[in-house]
RNA sequence: GGGCGGAUAGCUCAGUUGGGAGAGCGCUGCCCUUACAAGGCAGAGGUCACAGGUUCGAUCCCUGUUCCGCCUACCA
């Protein structure tokens, strides 16, 4: 007899099998292999991270699928790593100098990169390891980073053919500007946030005549780098004035009063002041009327040389100042209250400046045609399917894409700028001689390149291209991509970008877009909120197992996770459920030979029948839902089972099989138990990989690894990881044992329900008497232990012509009612009022079955099986009334005999 | 401004071709029945947001309304 521990301890358990999966390298996919491929690349983590609910989410369903596929006999791989996370990085390792009192710059460039490179070794490992103890079963002798020597030339590669084929460009142009990060930023890394601000009126006087014109400005210390003020050309109110030349208030420069179709006439005055290098729509107009371009402010976003009496001022200081200046001169009119769309730096929250700087662009609407085709065609499929809509509407109106940053970590800029002659050269290797002129004197470009770039090649770049590696021509396209909805248009787009233009094929074949983790009232987790559950200790607190299963059950499609700790506790009962089932089973396996359940089958009970064909059915579910993404229905699916079908029900059947049965019976009923949980551990490692494999581990099983080496010799698999998953052949469908369970249990569940209402005590046993017809009574009667057993009864007569006992309460159930004798303790109104209940319910439905079947329409138009099923019913409910009548009628006699 | 999603039991949510409204947790009653009290059995609880429409029939499809949430946008 085997013996485990009365209840389930994590810890000991998940590093255990943790470092034995590693040792035997079951995540490793092997090269070459005659197994089918399944590829999942990681979304690569920044660097910098720890793992939060969102990680957690994501690599548990990652996970799930890839166990599952491993285990289908594919050569899975899981390809993990990290991103450099260029910004988010550096300020990391900028914050720890400043602790020692030094800047980047006093230490420099290359001293610089070698702290951050140290920092790396030091703590970047930190997520890799949080994803262990979720037990991602990632190949982790593949991991990548995208600075890796491989992706660097990689992302080479593509810098020098996109610019090769003039879709990479550098120039002038209006960029997000993060003044306390230094760098420009891309559209995507700036965060709207609504404001309130106000909206300035501010008079600028005409040079040649009286009056003036009156700009609104939520920013009026740009002001100082107006060099125009447009009005739209079909405004009434400023025809005839168009071309007059305007005094800027403070500086005096004069400025001209310029027409632009771009100029609502309805907001403000319908006059615009314009600042071209400091406004992305300014720039436009400027441009088209060839206006000059003055910075203000600096990179550090202080005021510049230009901005007069202001210079060196902050942003924020200078516009209170010009505000007082201006009202000083009575030129500031009026204040209204106004709500802005405030950009902010992802990174870092401060207030981003458009300003007007040289950056490098990738020239985008090329290749996102291709890329709208990929999804368009469905070679791409994006599920749930919702997301398809938002995908479409970035996509084509996507906008050239600014790569380049003002920052030291990440891969710098493969351009090198001729010190004689100017020329830019674009090179994969470090140019000696500049193409142009011939001169050695070349510098590279300062810039690096946003990490975003390096990502977008990530399906391709960790498989080894440029190279045309095995594992590229094995593994590409992937098969899936997991990932939240927040980095769609960041990463998923760009990377279908990229993989079309540079594999001319799509980059995956599937993108499951999940969930948020919200906080148990729908509150996004944020550090600044506080309300930040820390997956780490969830998982110390209740096991890995417990808290995946716990974002697995909540996952449904399309949907946020609002999560709490509660659920966690909940589903750590189930899991305990689970080993408390293995426990029983184990401890009465003792020295019985076990079988194949599908061998011996004319020994099995009618509950081993039962679970074994209702095994089968939650087999089959479990792996549809798993090919649908649907991981919620999957995990509920399992639960049910296990815990209501297998616990509830068979494991208390099979006790009689096991206490007292036979030889035979008995050894049908053990093999039955065994075949089972082991099925079930293996349908669930998935789910829950370290429960699943220590059960697993104690479970007698002969299960067999699929054929892997060429000889297709099998081998009995050592771990649950590399076990098959289950699949149809594992259950027996069984329809007859289901149905005539179908017939015990109501009985059971008829005797259970007077016990549970009158409050039976469950250690008294009561008589039954069953009248039934004879076909149901010959089933009742040959499982008779089960109703003996389950519905604590004894002494239980069954036939088709009995007469309901004196002083016995009634369960009636469709072709059945039971009697219980309750002499003493029987009480007629008790009993009358019970069935009383029993017919109001029944008439409710009784009314709505009549109305529906004396509906000519229904009877005509409805589909025959619909109208059949209505109709049996409707037979049923009216029998079981007439049932509850007759007995009333005798009830009522009786309490006038008493 | 445009778009998307949600509204179902006290709470959190399922509900896939329109045909008897479900689960988990919580609650109530009984029970320490030799795997599990982290358990078992029984039970209460819902005009499926609102108003129309299509249909024999609508939680489900269509239209509109209200209230939440999210994404997106160059009204300074």
């Amino acid at each position: 007899m085997k013996q485990i521990d009365k209840s389930y301890n994590p810890e000991a358990i998940e590093e255990k099998w943790y470092n034995f999966w590693l040792e035997n390298g079951y995540f490793h996919a092997e090269m070459p292999s005659n197994k089918p491929p399944f590829c999942i690349v990681i979304p690569p983590p920044n660097v910098t991270g720890s793992l939060h609910m969102g990680h957690a989410l994501n690599s548990t369903l990652q996970d799930i699928l890839i166990r599952w596929k491993r285990m289908m006999g594919y050569n899975a791989l899981w390809l993990p790593g990290t991103d450099h996370a260029g910004i988010a990085t550096q300020n990391v390792v900028e914050r720890q100098l400043a602790k020692e009192g030094i800047d980047r710059h006093k230490l420099g460039r290359t001293a610089f990169i070698q702290r951050v490179w140290e920092w790396k070794e030091q703590y970047g490992g930190r997520i890799i390891h949080q994803l262990k103890r979720l037990g991602s079963s990632c190949d982790w002798q593949r991991e990548r980073f995208t600075l890796d020597e491989g992706l660097s030339r990689a992302v080479r590669e593509v810098f020098v053919r996109l610019y090769e084929d003039g879709l990479i460009y550098r120039g002038d142009y209006i960029i997000n500007w993060c003044p306390r990060c230094q760098t420009a930023l891309s559209d995507l890394e700036v965060e709207r946030e609504d404001i309130e601000g106000r909206l300035y009126f501010i008079s600028y006087p005409f040079t040649d005549s009286e009056g003036s014109v009156v700009v609104a400005t939520t920013r009026p210390e740009t002001m100082l780098g107006d060099t125009a003020v447009a009005v739209n050309p079909k405004d009434k109110r400023y025809m005839g004035l168009i071309g007059k030349t305007l005094r800027l208030p403070i500086l005096s420069r004069e400025i001209p009063l310029i027409s632009d179709d771009a100029v609502d006439i309805e907001f403000g005055t319908g006059a615009v002041k314009v600042t071209p290098a400091h406004d992305a729509n300014d720039f436009e107009i400027a441009s088209r009327h060839n206006l000059p371009s003055i910075k203000i402010m600096t990179e550090e976003g202080r005021m510049s040389e230009d901005a007069g009496p202001y210079k060196g001022q902050d942003r924020f200081e200078c516009r209170k100042n010009i505000l007082k200046d201006l009202d000083g001169l009575g030129l500031l009119l009026k204040e209204e209250r106004y709500t802005i769309g405030l950009g902010h730096c992802y990174r870092c929250k401060t207030i981003v400046e458009p300003y007007l700087s040289k950056q490098w662009f990738v020239r985008t609407w090329p290749l996102a045609e291709k890329a709208i085709e990929a999804v368009r065609e469905k070679r791409i499929r994006i599920i749930p399917e919702m997301w398809e809509n938002s995908y479409f509407d970035w996509m084509h109106r996507i906008k050239d894409w600014c790569i380049s940053r003002q920052i030291w970590w990440g891969h710098r800029i493969p351009a090198w700028y001729c010190q004689d002659c100017g020329e830019v050269n674009v090179s994969r290797d470090e140019p000696k001689r500049c193409r142009g002129c011939g001169s050695s004197c070349l510098k590279q470009e300062d810039d690096v390149l946003d990490t975003w770039f390096s990502s977008a090649l990530w399906p391709f770049s960790t498989l080894g291209w440029p190279d045309n590696t095995e594992e590229l021509k094995t593994f590409y396209p992937t098969d899936v991509l997991v990932t939240g909805f927040d980095i769609l248009f960041f990463w998923v787009a760009r990377m279908i970008m990229m993989a079309m233009k540079f594999m001319d094929d799509v980059p995956f074949r599937d993108v499951y877009i999940h969930a948020l983790v919200r906080d148990a009232t729908g509150q996004k987790m944020s550090k600044s909120k506080g309300n930040v559950v820390d997956p780490l200790l969830m998982i110390d607190k209740y096991g890995t197992d417990a808290f995946r299963f716990t974002l697995t059950a909540f996952a449904a499609q399309g949907r946020d996770i609002k999560f709490s700790e509660e659920r966690v506790d909940g589903y750590r009962h189930f899991v305990n459920k689970i080993w408390n089932a293995a426990r029983f089973i184990l401890m009465n396996t003792g020295d019985i030979d076990i079988r194949h359940p599908g061998e011996e089958r004319q020994y099995l009970s009618l509950a081993d029948r039962w679970i074994l064909s209702r095994l089968g059915h939650v087999i089959s579910e479990v792996n549809t839902t798993l090919k649908q993404y649907r991981f919620n229905d999957g995990a509920a699916a399992i639960y049910q089972f296990i815990w209501h079908e297998f616990c509830d029900w068979y494991i208390e059947m099979a006790k009689p099989a096991i206490y007292g049965g036979d030889k035979n019976s008995r050894t049908a009923s053990v093999s039955t138990l065994i075949h089972t949980i082991e099925t079930s551990m293996r349908l669930l490692h998935p789910f829950m990989p370290f429960v699943t494999e220590e059960l697993w581990q104690h479970i007698p099983h002969r299960h067999i690894k699929r054929p892997q080496d060429s000889s297709g010799t099998p081998h009995k698999a050592e771990s649950i990881t590399i076990a098959a998953y289950p699949t149809g052949e594992d259950g027996i469908e069984d329809l007859d044992a289901e149905e005539q369970m179908g017939k015990v249990m109501k009985t059971i569940d008829g005797i259970r329900s007077v016990r549970g209402e009158l409050n039976i005590l469950p250690s008294l046993e009561i008589k039954a008497i069953i009248k039934t017809p004879e076909e149901t009574g010959k089933i009742l009667k040959r499982n008779i232990v089960y109703i003996e057993k389950l519905a604590k009864a004894k002494e239980i007569v069954i036939g088709n012509d009995i007469i309901k006992p004196r002083n016995s309460v009634t369960a009636v159930e469709p072709g059945m009612e039971i009697f219980i004798p309750l002499e003493g303790v029987f009480d007629p109104q008790v009993e009358i009022k019970r069935i009383e209940k029993e017919i109001k319910k029944m008439d409710v439905e009784i009314t709505r079955l009549r109305g529906k079947l004396s509906n000519e329409e229904f009877l005509g138009k409805a589909p025959k099986d619909v109208v059949e099923k209505e109709k049996e019913r409707y037979r049923e409910s009216i029998e079981k009334v007439e049932r509850l009548m007759a007995i009333m009628e005798k009830l009522k006699m009786m309490g006038e005999e008493t």
